[in-house]
DNA sequence: GTCAATAAGTCAACATGACTGACATAACTT
DNA sequence: AAGTTATGTCAGTCATGTTGACTTATTGAC
């Protein structure tokens, strides 16, 4: 891998892009359906989908969520969150409380049992990822947060930031109590 | 960003995991979902989607491709495919020739039409990561390369190697004609 | 030359996860 | 009391994936 030259110095069908640009396009393609692919199957047996892995992660992470927050989070519709989420509570793998200031909110936790699927699922995610890092040598931990990162746009980058510094930490009026 | 360290030492929710890699998941998710969002924008004033793109993209690169190859390389089933290669047939971004060795074989190869805006969503992710690259410091062209390509499931790497290398190369019998 | 295998296309039916727009309910704010 | 906000819900649509069965054209082997 790594090099990829072509005999011909610069453009193959890319549109003046350099050929080791396009590689990494597919590279990204072929590495994010692989990543997913883990716990699409585990997921499988529990009759859940991505969407589901989606909700259960975040909320693990930022226990008390709001259902506003996770919608921020996920850029999807008010609707396609109710779907899964509904599923979610209706099978015991995620709970919702109310706040104890505004009792419209309903905040999210995962139980006992969501963080089981949970753990499961990012544990295969995160072998993947170690044993990816590992491969591509010293510094690839840190590089590779510094690409992905740089990845994603712009003003949406401060409000990623956010929820990676503070897991446990997204939610201001700490309620959040016990897992079940 | 960078660092994204934690008061306590190990873990948060992570079943055990190492935040930073777990940071890894989360920024991977977005940064795909980022990255596929360019295109999706201009696809869909043609009315097409991101099935459409990635059918455009691996005709474009691979002029000759058989339909067989490309559901090897999508991983998709014919069904899914026939429905947006018709509509990419049928309005002149993609068009067939049967092979002239084999005549079931219907090679696939972009128009000029189809080559244009190939290399419209082409640059606009290009675009993208460059910039990502090049924020993220020297060397991380290859780095990332090598970390993307080790996200690949092991049986697969050499499968995805051998069409980084050939493009335009996947084609046995080169009957590469003339881009309409 | 006949016949099995192959490449591709097609039909019908289905699942998931996204979308829109409208409306309902409860609780907070003024 | 009235307006705003947080959430939930109803009804319908779309894109993209799935399965299994069947057709057609062509090739290659006997």
């Amino acid at each position: 891998m790594n090099s990829v030259k072509s005999a011909s110095p610069a453009e193959h069908n890319d549109g003046g892009a350099h050929v080791d640009i396009v590689a990494c396009i597919e590279l990204f393609y072929f590495a994010y359906r692989d990543f997913t692919c883990d716990p699409d199957t585990i997921l499988e047996q529990y009759g859940f989908g991505r969407a589901h892995h989606r909700v259960l992660h975040f909320v693990h992470r930022n226990p008390g969520l709001k259902v506003a927050q996770l919608l921020d989070i996920l850029k999807i519709t008010k609707q396609s969150l109710a779907r899964v989420l509904k599923q979610l509570v209706d099978e015991g793998f995620i709970f919702q409380r109310a706040g104890d200031e505004d009792r419209r909110e309903r905040r999210l936790y995962v139980s006992a049992k969501g963080a089981r699927l949970t753990d499961k699922l990012t544990q295969i995610q995160v072998k993947r990822l170690e044993s990816a890092l590992s491969t591509a040598g010293p510094g690839a931990d840190r590089l590779a947060r510094q690409f992905l990162f740089a990845m994603i746009t712009d003003k949406d980058r401060p409000h990623v930031e956010a929820l990676l510094k503070r897991p446990n930490g997204l939610v201001q009026h700490t309620n959040a109590g016990p897992v079940e």
